[in-house]
DNA sequence: CATTTATATGAATATCCGTACATATGAATA
DNA sequence: TATTCATATGTACGGATATTCATATAAATG
């Protein structure tokens, strides 16, 4: 995998909600779309996506699948890039103000 | 900005060798263009696109326009980002062996 | 074995985005 | 002030992608 797919993985809002939701829990797909609230079908392409990825991982169990993140560092990744957006932030409102 | 933005403005590669090239340094659009070695356009408009998202800050100076990071901590994003494919192909490929 | 439940897949559509090409702006210089 | 150098912008096009709708698979259950 590079780094292209990772991000191009995570662009998606619906996509980062699955993986926060699945944290550091096992889920099945129902779960995941009662949670997101979104059709069925929708779920499962962006399931199959993160699969494609390798950024989750699915294994059976009896009609359900559990889905679960391949490696929880990822979701330290989305931590890290919701502060860096609060830090640029700041700083492009300090230099809003400098140039008022 | 969100982290929306902040990963669709990432999932390019030519933005990111454009953020990894900047480092800590400020440059010039001609000296990133000459490192890209792509068109001049092209390299401004993705330019373009990195300040509107707040990714770099840019100044005169005479006849040229540098360019720097707004946030050191962007840089260490990317690296990071790096390094969980890296392990994220390591977990795969063992997922790969069991199945075999 | 027919039906139901849970999930996946395929096709169609609309939108977004990277790239190339042409052109515009703005500072420096002759 | 005409020209050149450095950079930005507008347009157009092909390709990727999110979403919806319809349908397929596969396990469980009656």
């Amino acid at each position: 995998m590079d780094v292209e797919r990772l991000f191009r993985c995570l662009d998606d809002s619906t996509r980062r909600r699955i993986l926060l939701f699945l944290g550091k829990d096992e889920r099945c797909v129902c779960e995941i779309v009662e949670h997101l609230d979104r059709d069925q079908s929708l779920t499962s392409h962006h399931l199959k996506r993160l699969r494609e990825c390798g950024l989750v991982q699915s294994r059976r169990d009896g009609k359900r699948i559990m889905y679960r993140v391949t490696d929880p560092s990822l979701i330290v990744l989305l931590r890290d890039a919701e502060h860096v957006t609060g830090t640029i932030d700041g700083i492009c409102r300090c230099v809003e103000c400098d140039k008022d």
